[in-house]
DNA sequence: ATTAGGG
DNA sequence: CCCTAAT
């Protein structure tokens, strides 16, 4: 019996999982052109388009794109040409060098949805130039039509950058901190001061940390980025700066904001809470002349006034937000788990914020003749929202099925701070803020649509439906990519589609991280042509390791959050307050204990080596399994691996209904009863029967 | 450092 | 996931 059963759980069959990345990859790319090429796409779809991209883009090692490019598939061609153009872009263009140095490149994102309206080249010059971007979303404009010195603005403006910025490096002690702040701070601190000194006419000034600055030279922050903290309607975005001298991002007397940024001198990531995220609101009302010039000569379009209130909310959210989520990432690099920190956790208050922000997309219409939208609208500075426009352009719907093409060229992170040992190769550090990157995306992403400044939180409208489609809505479009409140599980619909596979069209819990699982899961399911059956440790161990640093959740999720519960979770602003509170709190807590760890659902691939290493190697020797199939996934501790180990008993042994998550496949949850039940019955065989192994056998 | 088990 | 106790 013994012998059998140690066969059974021999070496021999089992399947290999199929190399996750490459399916996955695929799937993802049908499921893009598929979706893209739906006409009837909704609003929904074009969320699930925008995010399966940037997931999908993702996949490329932002540093070394070149060599991890993947060949493009038909659907990719174009962003492959659009990247290769891109992968030297700063350098031509008048772009700071620094800003290119200081921003990974994404691919460019590159999403078409149909259009029926997509008609019209004046984009620009109409109403809606202005558009308000609350969360500093992504807002889409024409970027075909160049404007004489707008010119390289438009380039920029038409990618959403994915900008990391390098970060100073300062040497404390042994540890080299990395930092968003690029330069010395008191450089830069002095440099703001001189620009609102100049430039302040409206501008407030909370404390002299946060002060508004309305200067209408981008040199100013060419040079000066270091401590600068420009943003959009809102604080998170610390990296704007580096658009600014481009204008590739939309400034706005009423909603820029200008926040010095406390460095962290002493200690790593927290930064100083009153003062720092303290985003001083202009008056909506005022607006600086020298400002709107610039935007306008920019072709930023911003919006005016619009919901003021709310675009405080967000603002401070977002502060929140990113500061959260620079936390989270450096988190995530270090991965022990220190004391956890109540203070941190009610502290925390923003679920629903935004971290991310992304830059601008810019609509390409292929009917424009010279793309004439964006560029060609310099966009009257003040305009305010044309109230006509939401009107208007209807009626050009049905007429045309042109497709709604939505060019992103790249998004920023927020915030990321790491710390590494002097002693840290080049290369770690390449890797390091690679994880810090797929922490953030891969951590949970969602991407949010505004139109006009308004968030569009109906999923199922379709892009006629939400006017996404009208020409003249084009340049208020606006996407905002948002963290997905990972902490805060709310699972909207746990049961609600039981076999939904398809990554984009099934929204899942919130809860529930896994988009990529799903995948995975198919591929590996569906068996992979292609992929030979490798040793089953070492195919696992690569897979894993390939997942492994990528970020906790898998793409997808981002998706998924956007649907319907969004509307239920949206709306949760943390005040003002809150946000500040947070920081210090977290702060002072951070000292002593440490975050909790990132969740990080395990991947059906996971599950998967991991019930693979347990059939053999039994339950109890955590430490060999680690070895065997997780060594590579630092993140995954024999402990780790031990508790999983127990929910997927305790999964197992419940009926499917009561089942969360991600969903193993049955076989999987067999096959853990099975072993589980073998190893039981051996564990205790030999309490009983230590000494007489010979003939235990009958 | 691991393992086992409760929370 | 965390925490602890026991190895």
């Amino acid at each position: 019996m013994v012998l059998q059963k140690r066969l059974d759980y021999g070496f021999n069959g089992y399947q290999v999982p199929p190399t996750p990345r490459a399916a996955r990859s695929v799937r993802r790319r049908c499921l893009f052109k598929k979706k893209t090429d739906d006409h009837q796409m909704c609003a929904f779809d074009l969320l699930a388009t925008v995010a399966g991209k940037i997931l999908l883009d993702g996949e490329n090692p932002p540093l070394n794109t070149s060599s991890a490019k993947e060949q493009p598939t038909a659907v990719e061609d174009s962003i492959r040409e659009e990247e290769k153009e891109d992968d030297k872009p700063f350098e031509e263009k008048s772009c700071d060098r620094d800003c290119y140095e200081r921003n990974f490149m994404f691919a460019e994102l590159v999403s078409e949805a149909p259009d029926p309206s997509l008609c019209s080249n004046e984009l620009a010059g109409t109403q809606n130039d202005v558009i308000s971007r609350p969360a500093s979303g992504i807002t889409t404009s024409d970027c075909s039509e160049k404007v004489g010195s707008a010119e390289q603005l438009v380039n920029d403006d038409c990618k959403l950058r994915l900008g990391i910025f390098t970060p100073s490096v300062d040497v404390e002690s042994s540890v080299v901190r990395l930092s968003a702040n690029c330069g010395s701070e008191d450089e830069s601190r002095k440099s703001v001061k001189m620009d609102s000194a100049n430039n302040t006419r409206n501008l407030s000034i909370s404390n002299n940390k946060t002060s508004m600055c309305s200067s209408g030279h981008p040199e100013a922050w060419d040079t000066k980025p270091s401590a600068l903290v420009c943003s959009v309607d809102s604080v998170k975005f610390p990296f704007l700066k580096d658009h600014a001298p481009c204008g590739s991002f939309p400034i706005n007397g009423d909603n820029v904001k200008l926040v010095t940024r406390d460095d962290d001198e002493n200690s790593s990531e927290c930064t100083e809470p009153s003062t720092r995220n303290k985003a001083i609101k202009t008056p909506p009302q005022v607006g600086d002349h020298r400002f709107r010039k610039l935007i306008a000569s920019k072709h930023c379009n911003t919006t005016p006034n619009t919901k003021d209130d709310e675009r405080y909310a967000d603002t401070e959210r977002s502060n929140h937000l990113s500061r959260k989520n620079s936390f989270k990432s450096q988190r995530s690099l270090r991965d022990y788990p220190i004391k956890k920190r109540k203070i941190y956790d009610c502290s925390s208050v923003s679920n629903s914020d935004e971290g991310v922000s992304s830059d601008r997309i810019c609509k390409v219409s292929e009917n424009s003749t010279n793309g004439g939208g964006l560029g060609s609208a310099p966009t009257p500075p003040r305009g305010t929202l044309a109230p006509t426009s939401a009107s208007r352009g209807h009626e050009s719907f049905h007429s045309r099925n042109a497709p709604v093409k939505l060019k992103i060229k790249s998004f920023r992170v927020p915030e990321l701070f790491i710390e590494m040992p002097e002693t840290a190769t080049v290369g770690s550090l390449k890797r390091t803020v690679m994880e810090a990157v797929n922490a953030v995306l891969g951590g949970g992403l969602r991407v949010g649509i505004l139109l006009q400044g308004k968030k569009i939180r109906d999923d199922n409208k379709t892009l006629l439906q939400s006017g996404i489609s009208q020409n003249n809505k084009m340049d208020s479009l606006g996407f905002t990519l948002e963290p997905c409140p990972s902490t805060a599980p709310i699972r909207l619909y746990p049961e609600d589609r039981p076999g939904q596979q398809l990554l984009y069209d099934s929204p899942q819990p919130l809860a529930r991280y896994p988009p990529t699982p799903s995948i995975t899961q198919n591929g590996s399911q569906q068996g992979n042509p292609g992929t030979p059956p490798d040793l089953p440790g070492t195919s696992f161990n690569n897979f894993i390791e390939s997942d492994h640093d990528s970020a906790p959740s898998p793409p997808g999720m981002s998706l998924q959050r956007t649907t319907s519960e969004s509307k239920a979770l949206v709306p949760v602003p943390s005040t003002k307050q809150d946000a500040l509170a947070v920081i210090p709190l977290r702060k002072s807590k951070r000292s002593e204990s440490a975050q909790r760890r990132i969740r990080r659902p395990f991947t059906v691939a996971e599950v998967e080596a991991l019930v693979q290493a347990v059939e053999k190697l039994g339950t109890g020797r955590w430490r060999d399994v680690k070895l065997r199939a997780f060594e590579s996934a630092k993140h995954r501790t024999y402990v780790d691996l031990k508790d999983k180990w127990k929910t997927l008993v305790h999964t197992a042994r419940i009926s499917p209904q009561q089942r969360r998550g991600e969903p193993v496949p049955q076989e999987l949850l067999d096959r853990v009863l099975t072993a589980h039940a073998y190893w039981s019955q051996q564990q205790a065989k030999q309490q009983l029967k230590p000494q007489p192994e010979t003939c235990r056998l009958l």
